[in-house]
DNA sequence: CGTATCTGTAACAAGTACAGTTACTGCGTG
DNA sequence: CACGCAGTAACTGTACTTGTTACAGATACG
């Protein structure tokens, strides 16, 4: 299972806790615990995405490029995890009367319940996960 | 990715739409246009779950064994596929403040994003499926 | 009673997706 | 110019899913 949404909130809430401040994909890495090129790719989504700017050389770094109040999880999402969290089998028989319309019928059905999830993600924005973050941070002391 | 749910329902409608009938894994098969041993894998753990009788040997096959309007597709997704639609990387770094939160933080967003898409799953019943299938079958004359 | 037919399930192969890793290019600062 | 950084291609290992073969167990039918 993909865990790009995941490690890209993680490195998004890195950029936002230190604004203004260029990161380096090493140092990003070290905190989500993985490969700078793993970093290094996400980041490359976000970056096109808008939200990231990029300094390349010496003392470069990623810091972010937008207001973290108005990125919200829906559109982190469909940038670093393309295509229908629910799969629906290809080819079933056209000769069948079930065969040859299920195709249509679970793909609205599907398309309904990942609507429903986006619909939900997009109610919580970067803003609201670092908010939460310092929350739980004063909650351990 | 999976189409497990996606073929576990088309399994199901087919049941719902010829009631009282035994249906072989290989008959089955043909409709969905795979091999018969997924039919009988996926029909497993229908069975398992108390949808689906099953009759061993000659003249053998599946019937459904529910009200097809008292099951929802929450149901029977949550029967053949577990676990989480996103997925939260494991390990960040402990000792750096975002790291030692961000687990807990994205775990509760993940969790109502998948609840979201559960509970409109759970609006649709295979009933409702199987009187849309017919709708689609008139529509097309 | 034996045979044909069907389920149940194990075992294996092939394809796909993802994370991790190495290696290299190119950029930009000091 | 040298160093440190991003960008990216290429390869590996692992895990998951589907497809396939094989076979044991069950059951109706002649």
């Amino acid at each position: 299972m993909s865990q790009r949404f995941s490690v890209a909130v993680h490195i998004l809430a890195l950029l936002a806790s230190e604004p203004s401040k260029l990161l380096t994909s090493e140092w990003i890495a070290s905190s989500v615990n993985t490969n700078a090129v793993v970093v290094r790719r996400l980041l490359g989504l976000l970056r096109r995405a808008g939200w990231v700017k990029t300094r390349a050389g010496r003392e470069g770094g990623f810091e972010l490029a937008v207001d973290p109040s108005a990125l919200t999880l829906r559109e982190v999402y469909q940038a670093v995890e393309e295509g229908r969290i629910i799969g629906i089998h290809a080819a079933p028989n056209p000769r069948c009367p079930v065969g040859s319309c299920i195709g249509a019928a679970l793909g609205s059905v599907v398309a309904s319940a990942q609507e429903a999830m986006l619909a939900e993600l997009g109610k919580r924005s970067l803003a609201d996960v670092v908010k939460e973050l310092s929350v739980r941070r004063e909650r351990k002391g």
